[in-house]
DNA sequence: CGCGGTAGTTAGAAGCTCTAACTCTTGCGA
DNA sequence: TCGCAAGAGTTAGAGCTTCTAACTACCGCG
């Protein structure tokens, strides 16, 4: 992934720590993330047990590891649509196929959270990086004015809406867009979507469509 | 929760299932699913290890049993709150609160899948029951002509959609309610939405309103 | 009143995470 | 170039998990 080269036993360990991660993925694919086992790991790798250790501090930072992992990929395929200069219909597709390439990935970072677990500051990063890339995309008018109710809840708001350049109405377009992919994408990917015989994806484009 | 009697054996397990259940749920609401352990369970009960396999034969049974009571009392708050008469917006709120009184309820059925779980047929059967009820409260016109590309794709649609007496709008309209709900949700209940700093209540609350 | 089925027990296999203590190798500084 | 500290990897083992097997003891139906 990454060369930050320096100390050969630098480089040795950051390589490691990759393998780790690609075995940790293939295994998540598969069989998600309870099943994720550095025992498992360990025992592909040609190594016995304990010697992860050196490298991740238990089964939680390799998780956190790879959740970071997956918000960094997400963030940069939402980027790369971004530059490329995109629609919202079009940027909800490009995250949605990148869900469904790796729907445990997705899962990992919007599925159902470990209860004690609390995203790291970087991680938490990623995520308003995302946000921002969004923001930007359902930008409309530059002194568009709110319409609805919620627009003026979210004009007076103190949070991250109200601490923002963009309009009321823009930041309540990028909410419903972020909400009604995240609408499809979960019930899609936990299987709730499929037997009712139709194409999410036509949802989707709709859905995004109609903001 | 049901006491169908017969033998004086038969009504002694029922009771025994449904304590295991309610210790169950008291370790998933604190902990998670993952959390969830038959020894654990067994040893606040007073007895030890396996004698909770005369009851369920592993963890996987015990925790479809749990999937089940949870789609059971959607099901049941979803069809009370219709009997009483209900707009889109006031069930989406029923609905909501269902989730917010018990995240990891809410969690078990809509989060993140088991790779290899299938669910029973009983269950996809209360499913099928509570999108039934969201369509007749998304009900339009009886006559209502399909206005949108998507609609049309329903109409022409040999799946769920096709074969119900609904119109495509009101399908369309039932689709799109579930989805938003559950992109609110699932982003609410997984804590993506409260560094942002509003009220979900209200954005879920326009999002249904303007089917 | 006796016998069968069922509840519960303990023992133990196989797996997991993770700690502790030990060995061996590697690469940096003198 | 040599020596030594740091780090990689090992095995042993504690403590947890699910789940099987074998055994005992009791309950209640005929």
């Amino acid at each position: 992934m990454t060369e930050p080269a320096g100390n050969p036993r630098e480089r040795y360990r950051a390589q490691v720590r990759d393998e780790v991660k690609r075995h940790a993925w293939e295994q998540i694919a598969t069989a998600g993330v309870t099943a994720l086992s550095l025992n498992a790991i360990a025992k592909e790798m040609g190594m016995s047990g304990p010697a992860l250790y050196r490298y991740f501090a238990g089964r939680d930072e390799l998780i956190t590891a790879l959740i970071r992992d997956a918000y960094r990929s997400l963030a940069d395929a939402v980027r790369a649509a971004h530059a490329a200069g995109t629609t919202p219909v079009a940027l909800a597709a490009v995250i949605r196929e990148w869900a469904l390439s790796d729907p445990q990935r997705y899962l990992l970072i919007y599925g159902t959270p470990v209860p004690g677990y609390h995203a790291p500051d970087d991680v938490t990063a990623i995520s308003d990086e995302i946000l921002t890339v969004l923001l930007e995309v359902c930008a409309g008018e530059p002194d568009e004015q709110p319409k609805t109710p919620f627009d003026l809840v979210l004009g007076m708001s103190r949070g991250w809406a109200g601490a923002l350049p963009a309009s009321s109405p823009t930041v309540h377009r990028a909410l419903a867009f972020w909400t009604r992919l995240q609408g499809v994408l979960s019930l899609e990917l936990a299987g709730h979507l499929a037997p009712l015989g139709f194409d999410p994806g036509l949802l989707l484009a709709e859905e995004v469509a109609e903001l």
